[in-house]
DNA sequence: CTAGTGACCCAAC
DNA sequence: GGTTGGGCCACTA
């Protein structure tokens, strides 16, 4: 972890709490919102640097193909905490984005995507 | 200023 | 469906 950045954290855990419950977003998301000189890593670095007492929901934050990339035991924390919001992991610990992933605070959400669910699995 | 790194993404084989 | 390689941006030494 040789960056730690700040200047554009707040920018960054500004989108990420605007990511509802029981929805997950990628970094590339997050990264296209800010916009400003932020790319799907920088998202990264933020979320790394997140404190646990923050209010930023790092935890819906995952890769593009719906999976923690956080190693170690930080991955068995997110998933824990994204299955406490409803969110359900697929075969090889993925999630389903066509249903959990986040479309952007420009996408109203009717209702929670698990409750949406037609009963795959 | 150059080099190295990172909870990533995408195109191509 | 898989792997390979390059690109991307900001930050640190």
């Amino acid at each position: 972890m040789p960056a730690q950045d700040k200047s554009l954290y707040p920018r960054i855990y500004k989108v990420v709490r605007q990511v509802p419950r029981g929805r997950v977003a990628s970094y590339g998301q997050i990264a296209e919102i800010v916009g400003a000189g932020c790319d799907a890593r920088m998202v990264g670095y933020a979320m790394a640097a997140t404190p646990e007492g923050s209010d930023v929901p790092w935890q819906r934050i995952v890769n593009r193909e719906g999976k923690i990339s956080l190693p170690g035991q930080g991955g068995e924390i997110q998933r824990m905490r994204l299955e406490a919001e409803g969110v359900t992991f697929g075969a090889r610990n993925r999630i389903d984005m066509k249903r959990f992933g986040w479309a952007g605070s420009d996408s109203p959400e009717k209702e929670s995507p698990a409750a949406t669910q037609p009963s795959l699995f």
